[in-house]
DNA sequence: ATAATTTTTGAATACGTATGAAATTAAGTT
DNA sequence: AACTTAATTTCATACGTATTCAAAAATTAT
């Protein structure tokens, strides 16, 4: 346990220069002379210096440090992003510090608070919500959020999701075109406004085509909930085909229709979901869905963030990101269909 | 834009007492009156104040953050493991820095530098092998090392893996009692050493069984490399039974399997795997799988982690958890099997 | 060669907190 | 009440770096 610590004042001793130099030397923007530059280097590398993150943060305000609230990571939805984000911010020299927020909604004021405790200088908030409290507490530090896959009332806070409203639309719309009018829907996490989104858009192109909503059940983006709802759903005068509020929640519905009620997919009844995550691909349930392109989100996120990071400009952005529809298996496929 | 950034002066004027009084309120184990507590806590409150977790770390020389780096998140081991960790060491006080490592080796190595570069208190490797040259600097830094699911040669690197050779033997016998006699082994990347004991212990008991190995094909990890190498091992003279080195590729193995090269699972080829991520319990697969028992896992590396922070030793630890098997609907059952 | 600029350098200071030593206050003893 | 001991508080300093300011060196212009 030997606790080594070389200290930029110790390179300067090393290298005959001033603690100043090495740190000018290490500092992009600053003035050095190709001579110190060498000496420094050359001193640094017999020592094994490198210069301290968080001493640099102390002085500089600039802890290059992003806070990234998740709540639950089993919908594969988001360790994707998660992979996404961090590698995104990696490149660009930030790095992620993780706080899991657990379900209960008074958590994660808390958890927020931590976060700041830490000097962030930005925070991802991906699938909760912030009350206004703690969002006015973010601004008034300075430190720009973004909420990932959530949208707010709050002006103040900038959001990106896929084009949820239209992704509803386009789901609707495909079962109709498909022929079928006993149409179900499986709602996720009432208090999600992706959740509200999706649903708003399927609604709204149901009305808009006359048909009325046939069946509708609340699957909590939980698995378990997902199923229960689908037994209930499917137990009398079941829908001809449903919309189902994620994939994670599709998996569920899926395995229950076929394995435990008999219902055969597509023939039986048409399933389509949204997200789009890598098991929807796997054959076993070759899904179509709505996909959320993850890359383009993620993209975003950062930006916003490295602009109001560098920037002044604390405007805050709703971004929206087109939402196309994967066709697979799952749901009857449209004669004549082009996308 | 308003930094605010009240410190632990402010909160002393307006308390009417000395800074490193308040400081006192703040760190466990030092001594304050009643009288100042509450003068302080009021004015705490009144400014909103929180202390900086970077300025405390930079005297203390402990930041209370855990560096963990990981390498990919498809596999849904990783983001289950992630989720736990992450809460545990929270309820600790400490949080999460995460780090990606791209699958090329020689980037890990600059990866643990940047960890180095944040003075955290201990790093969490999951599935990455350190240069020994790495494992030198931080031990000479006195960060503490846990590799997680994964060992190495290194003694002085602690590792928490589960019982991955008796994991082998005990897919091996349960495959053998249910009559199989052309037994294949699909593996995960060879430099792993999961992968290794995995199927050391595989072959070991096949050999006790007098048994020999009927086929042998190299996932890498990946679906894709999976995908094909069960093409490869069904061409000709297939096997009745595989072991698969873990779920995520199995899921491949049977998707290939069923909808590709129509068989059936478990009618004409046994099926077993190793993790038992959650996937592998949904009914479209019913995985019969050996466990990693991931709550004891993480539980190991976080209690690790903490006795080498709190105390002096770096005695290294190399834990190994029993690896039990779960037995589902993919391998046929021997006859009077108990567990 | 000298003056005017520009570039580089070092000394000093600041960031926000924890902590050892010294000073003060409170409590306990006879 | 005087003295000893314990508890609390403040002062001063340290942690490792970035940055301002003034001084010194190097460069360019005259």
């Amino acid at each position: 346990m030997s606790k080594d610590k070389v200290t930029s004042q110790q390179v300067a001793d090393l290298a005959g220069v001033s603690q100043s130099a090495v740190s000018r030397v290490y500092t992009s923007g600053a003035s050095a002379s190709k001579k110190t530059i060498d000496k420094v280097h050359k001193a640094a590398a017999e020592l094994n210096y490198r210069p301290n993150v968080l001493a640099r943060a102390m002085v500089s305000g600039k802890s290059r440090i992003i806070g990234l609230v998740v709540a639950y990571l089993e919908n594969q939805f988001y360790p994707t992003a998660i992979e996404k984000l961090s590698t995104q911010l990696q490149e660009k020299g930030y790095h992620v510090l993780i706080f899991m927020a657990s379900k209960t909604a008074g958590n994660i004021d808390s958890v927020v608070e931590e976060i700041l405790d830490y000097q962030v200088d930005g925070i991802i908030a991906a699938s909760v919500a912030l009350s206004s409290k703690l969002a006015d507490r973010c601004h008034s530090a300075g430190v720009p959020v973004v909420l990932f896959n959530r949208t707010q009332d709050d002006e103040a806070l900038s959001c990106v999701t896929s084009d949820n409203f239209n992704g509803g639309v386009k789901a609707a719309r495909f079962l109709l075109a498909g022929g079928h009018n006993k149409l179900g829907y499986i709602a996720g996490w009432e208090g999600a406004s992706t959740q509200r989104n999706r649903e708003f858009g399927f609604t709204a192109a149901l009305q808009q085509a006359g048909v009325k909503l046939h069946a509708r059940e609340v699957g909590d983006f939980s698995m378990e909930q997902a199923s229960a709802a689908t037994r209930r759903m499917f137990a009398d005068n079941p829908p001809d085909a449903v919309f189902v509020a994620n994939d994670h929640m599709a998996f569920a519905v899926m395995d229950t229709l076929r394995f435990e009620l008999g219902f055969n997919i597509p023939k039986d009844v048409s399933l389509i979901s949204y997200d789009d995550v890598p098991a929807a691909a796997w054959p076993a349930y070759n899904l179509t869905t709505v996909r959320q392109q993850v890359n383009q989100m993620v993209q975003e996120t950062v930006r916003i963030l490295m602009e109001q990071i560098a920037g002044n400009s604390l405007q805050s952005q709703r971004i929206s990101i087109g939402s196309p529809i994967i066709v697979r298996g799952t749901a009857r496929i449209p004669k004549g269909w082009q996308p």
